[in-house]
DNA sequence: GTATCTTTCCTAAAAGATTAGTAGTTATTT
DNA sequence: AAATAACTACTAATCTTTTAGGAAAGATAC
């Protein structure tokens, strides 16, 4: 069994519901979570929650009846790990040529783009000061 | 069945060689194309590039004996497509979130930063071209 | 011209992802 | 304490993806 998977859909959609709880959630939890669409079983999504135990996504702990699951990986680190995989993959290794490609295929507004640079601006001081 | 559809893994390792190839392909082609690892047989291969024309990713024209496949959807198009719906997923339809993500958490060189700056400020003129 | 090779077509099984029911256990309500 | 409710454990069916074999047909080799 290897470690650090790639997420399905409906692991995401679940994980999506447990970091937003934000605490040690239950089944019913996760299920009642406005996040879930509604189609899912109860039952459906105790098993989808058992496997991403074994696929050391969710630790559980039962207190008293309950089961409570919580995340073993932060979502940030999930979406930079996804991130990764893509530039990996897509953009052969190179995170700039995906930025690129971002900013070239993107609609953005100009109150993104002053964002953007302001962000690359403090990068770049950054950069310099661990330079010195 | 679906028009644009997500491509599975096995999927986009053929499509980028098929892609790489930029000519009409035989299986034969892509089996022996180095970007395949040479684990699938070759007709697996052609099961899965026969489903890429149903999926209407590729089109398919015999040539004497052979099948010859040619893309419908440029490498661009689909890592776009594929950007996209990551954008809505995981960063709740927003673009220069993930550029933000991008910059803060990706290793970034300051010729990196330099030429991102340069496209921002392409981009800053376009738009203000296309205002007045 | 018969054997061999290459290719397609058809079929289907193995593996992975998604769905959910049934039975059993513990807790709660009346 | 009997009925009801909530939850887990186990099991399995369905759907999608990935894999590949066997039969048939055309081309090539000897």
């Amino acid at each position: 069994m290897a470690d650090k998977q790639k997420l399905t859909p409906a692991e995401w959609e679940i994980m999506e519901a447990v970091w937003d709880l934000n605490k040690p959630a239950s089944v019913r939890d996760v299920l009642e979570h406005p996040n879930m669409d509604g189609k899912k079983a109860y039952t459906t999504l105790q098993t989808l929650m058992n496997i991403l135990v074994t696929k050391k996504l969710l630790k559980a702990e039962k207190i008293g009846l309950v089961k409570f699951y919580r995340p073993l990986t932060s979502r940030n680190e999930m979406v930079k790990a996804e991130m990764s995989s893509m530039i990996q993959r897509v953009f052969n290794g190179s995170t700039p040529a995906m930025a690129n490609f971002l900013l070239k295929t993107q609609q953005l507004k100009a109150e993104d783009i002053e964002e953007m640079k302001q962000i690359l601006h403090e990068k770049e001081n950054q950069l310099r000061d661990d330079h010195d």
